[in-house]
RNA sequence: GGGGGUGUAGCUCAGUUGGUUAGAGCGCCGGCCUGUCACGCCGGAGGCCGCGGGUUCAAGUCCCGUCACUCCCGCCA
C-alpha cells in the first residue's frame, strides 16, 4: 500500500466497505468519549470519520494529538449502522477503523481556529494565511478562482486567441498609476518598472501581426487599496484584437464573460447577450455613475426645468446660476417615517452635499414636504411625470453643478437601492458603457485633458479632432460593468501617428514631447500598424462577484494588507548593505 | 494626504450613568464518559483592557496624544 494514502478523505463510500484503506490528512475535529474516540480527518477533498477505541494501543497517542496535526491512519472501511450514518457529508455512510497510526507532524495550539465558521481578524488571518487557507470557505474560493481562470483560458483559446507572456521587468510609463521600481545592477542609477498592465506589449504584438492576443496578466500599481482593489498587484484577462471594430471586441468578450458567469452562476441569472450598451452621458444622467448597478431599478431624471423660476427659491436661484436638478425616485417610500428622510439628508450632508430635497406623493395623490409647499401643482405634476412617479412614491432631489449633481444622485440611487431593498436578487447584470468623451475640462486648471486613455481612437478620426469642439469628441472607449463593479475598460486604439499627434496637441503636448515620452509606441505606429483594440477585465473582481464576496482579498491566496505589506513573508523589508552597495543605492530616509 | 469605525484572554466578543475580585462562548490543560459528528458533564489555567499622558477618592469606561488594523474620499488609464 502507498505509504501515505490509498484514498483521499473525500472518497470513501459504502461500496468501499470491507476494503483496507489508508488516509492522510489534518485532524479537523475530535470527539472523545473516553473509551471511544472519533477523529474527523480532513484533506482538500473532504472529511472522513475515523474511529478508535480504548482497546487499541494507539488510542492514547491519537487522543493526545492536537487538532490540525497531520496523521496517516490505516484500517478497514466499515459501513456504519443506519442510526449512525451522517447524511450531511458524502463519506457519512462509512468510517475508517484505525489499526495503524503515523503522526506525520504535530500542531501546536493554533492562533486561529481552522474548524470554525467564524473569521478571525484579518491581521491574524493574513499572518497565518496557511492556516486560514485550510478552512473550507477559503479552499472553495481559491478553487473557484482556479476553475474560473481555466474556463476563461479555454473559452479564449476556443475563439482563436493565442496566449502570450510579456515582460515583468519593463520600463516606467509616464501615464497612469505609480510604478513599482526595480533597480538595475548592470546599469547603476537606472530602474526597471513592473508593468501596470501589458498595454504597450499587446499593442506591439498587434503591430507584429498576431491578431488575437490574450494573457492572464499580472499587473502592478503602487496605489492605495480598497476593499475591491488589491494593494500592489492583481490579475487581468488582457486581450487585444486586430482589424476589429468596437462591436467585434464586444462580440468576442461577451461569450467569454457571459459564459464564465453562466458556468459558475449557481442558478443566478446572467444578462443575456448581447449586453446592453449605454452611452456614457446617458449613464451619468440615469444612474449618476459610469458603473451603474443595473440590479437597481431606480432611474434618475433631470427636472431642472420644473424648478427654473419656481417658488422654491434655493433651487430656482441655483438653476439660474447654471446648476441642474436631478430627481431620484424612491419607489414606495411615501409611507416611510420622517426619520427616513432626515437620515438620508444627514448622510448626504456628511458626503459633502448641501443637502437633499424631497417630495412625498401620498397615496391620496397629494404632494407633501417642504418643497411641495413652495411649488405650484403644475410643476409638481411635471416632476411626477418626468421622473415616472406614482402615488405612494417619494422623490429626492440633488441640485448642484452637473457633474456634482450627477454624482450625488448616483450615490442616493445606490443608497435607496440598499435601504428600500430594491436590488434584484441572485442576478449578474452586465452592461457596456460606451462613447466616453475623448477629453474633459480639468476643473482646477481649466485645461483640456484626456478623460481616460490617451491612446484611444477618437470617433470620427482626424476630421473630428480638427472640426469639432474638443469636449464634444467621443472616443471608441468602453467599460464593461457587472452589478455596479467595473470589470474593465478598453478601447479601439489610435493606430495613426498623425491622429495621435493631433490628440496630444489638443491636450497640450508638443510633437517633440510625444516623440520622447511615447517613443516606442510612436515609432511602432510608423511601420504599418493594423487597426486594433481590446479590453482587460479584472480576474480578481470576476471571482469576487462569483464568490459573492465584497472583499477582493478573500479571493486571493496570499494578499497583502491595506498598507501593501505581506505580514507572513515580512515584505517589504530592509535589505543588506551589500545588496544596496551592489545596486549603487544609498538610502536617504526621512527623519523619524 | 483626509475622514469614519475598531482595538478587552490563544480566537470571537460582552462589559450599564466612572465604583469593589474584568466576564461569556470557542480553544488550551486536567478529570469523567463506547456511537458521536459544533458530542456531553465537572474542574482549572490563562488579562500591560493597543501604548503614553491627564482628570478623579476611584478609569476598560471620561479627556488629550499616539500606534495598529479596517472602511471610505483623494489616488487608481
Amino acid at each position: 500500500m502507498h505509504p501515505y494514502r490509498s484514498h483521499s478523505c473525500g472518497e470513501l463510500r459504502a461500496a468501499h466497505a470491507g476494503e483496507r484503506a489508508r488516509l492522510s490528512g489534518w485532524i479537523h475535529r475530535k470527539r472523545d468519549h473516553g473509551q471511544l474516540l472519533f477523529v474527523d480527518l480532513r484533506d482538500t477533498h473532504g472529511i472522513t470519520q475515523c474511529v478508535i477505541d480504548v482497546s487499541s494501543p494507539l488510542f492514547q497517542d491519537l487522543e493526545q494529538t492536537r487538532v490540525e496535526s497531520v496523521i496517516t491512519v490505516t484500517g478497514p472501511v466499515v459501513k456504519r449502522t443506519p442510526d449512525t450514518v451522517n447524511a450531511t457529508v458524502p463519506t457519512g455512510e462509512v468510517e475508517l477503523q484505525v489499526e495503524e497510526l503515523a503522526v506525520q507532524s504535530r500542531a501546536e495550539v493554533l492562533p486561529l481556529q481552522v474548524n470554525s465558521e467564524e473569521d478571525a481578524g484579518e491581521e491574524t488571518r493574513l499572518r497565518y494565511r496557511y492556516l486560514d487557507l485550510r478552512r473550507e470557505k477559503m479552499q472553495a474560493r481559491i478553487r473557484l478562482r482556479g476553475a474560473v481562470i481555466n474556463s476563461i483560458r479555454r473559452r479564449m483559446v476556443e475563439q482563436g486567441f493565442q496566449e502570450f507572456q510579456t515582460p515583468i521587468l519593463t520600463a516606467s510609463s509616464p501615464e497612469g498609476a505609480r510604478d513599482y521600481l526595480v533597480p538595475s545592477r548592470l546599469h547603476p542609477g537606472k530602474f526597471y518598472a513592473l508593468p501596470q498592465a501589458p498595454q504597450m506589449f499587446k499593442q506591439l504584438l498587434m503591430m507584429a501581426g498576431f491578431d488575437r492576443y490574450f494573457q492572464i496578466a499580472p499587473c502592478f500599481r503602487d496605489e492605495d487599496s480598497r476593499a475591491d482593489r488589491s494593494p500592489g498587484e492583481f490579475y487581468q484577462l488582457d486581450l487585444e484584437m486586430s482589424f476589429v471594430t468596437q462591436d467585434d471586441v464586444f462580440a468576442a468578450l461577451e461569450p467569454v464573460l457571459g459564459g464564465v458567469f453562466e458556468e459558475f452562476s449557481n442558478g443566478r441569472a446572467v444578462t443575456p447577450q448581447p449586453f446592453p450598451r449605454i452611452p456614457f452621458r446617458e449613464a451619468m444622467l440615469k444612474y449618476g455613475s459610469d458603473k451603474p448597478d443595473l440590479r437597481n431599478p431606480v432611474e434618475i431624471a433631470d427636472v431642472t426645468e420644473a424648478f427654473r423660476g419656481s417658488g422654491f427659491g434655493i433651487f430656482a436661484k441655483a438653476v439660474e446660476g447654471g446648476s441642474v436638478v436631478r430627481a431620484i425616485p424612491a419607489p414606495g417610500a411615501a409611507g416611510r417615517p420622517r426619520s427616513f428622510f432626515d437620515k438620508l439628508n444627514d448622510w448626504a450632508r456628511s458626503e459633502g452635499a448641501a443637502g437633499l430635497g424631497y417630495i412625498i406623493f401620498a397615496e391620496d395623490g397629494s404632494a407633501k414636504g417642504p418643497i411641495a409647499k413652495n411649488l405650484d401643482p403644475e410643476r409638481t405634476a411635471q416632476i411626477k411625470a418626468g421622473a415616472g412617479l406614482a402615488d405612494g412614491d417619494a422623490v429626492f432631489f440633488a441640485c448642484d453643478k452637473e457633474s456634482a449633481a450627477a454624482k450625488l444622485a448616483g450615490q442616493v440611487r445606490n443608497r435607496l437601492g440598499e435601504e428600500l431593498d430594491l436590488l434584484e436578487k441572485n442576478a449578474f447584470r452586465f452592461c457596456w458603457i460606451v462613447d466616453y468623451p475623448m477629453f474633459e475640462l480639468d476643473e482646477d486648471s481649466g485645461k483640456i485633458e484626456f478623460s481616460h486613455n490617451p491612446f484611444s481612437m477618437p470617433q470620427g478620426g482626424l476630421e473630428a479632432l480638427e472640426t469639432n469642439e474638443p469636449l464634444e469628441v467621443l472616443a471608441y472607449q468602453y467599460d464593461i460593468v457587472c452589478n455596479g463593479v467595473e470589470l474593465s475598460s478598453g478601447a479601439i486604439r489610435n493606430h495613426l501617428p498623425e491622429v495621435m499627434y493631433k490628440a496630444f496637441g489638443i491636450a497640450g503636448y508638443s510633437q517633440e514631447q510625444v516623440d520622447t515620452e511615447f517613443a516606442g509606441m510612436i515609432s511602432a505606429l510608423k511601420f504599418g500598424a493594423p487597426p486594433h483594440g481590446g479590453s482587460a477585465p479584472g480576474i480578481d473582481r470576476i471571482v469576487m462577484l462569483l464568490a459573492d464576496e465584497p472583499n477582493i482579498r478573500e479571493v486571493v491566496a496570499f494578499p497583502m494588507n491595506q498598507r501593501a505589506e505581506d505580514l507572513m513573508m515580512q515584505a517589504p523589508a530592509a535589505v543588506s548593505a551589500r545588496q544596496l552597495a551592489e545596486l549603487h543605492i544609498k538610502l536617504d530616509l526621512p527623519p523619524e
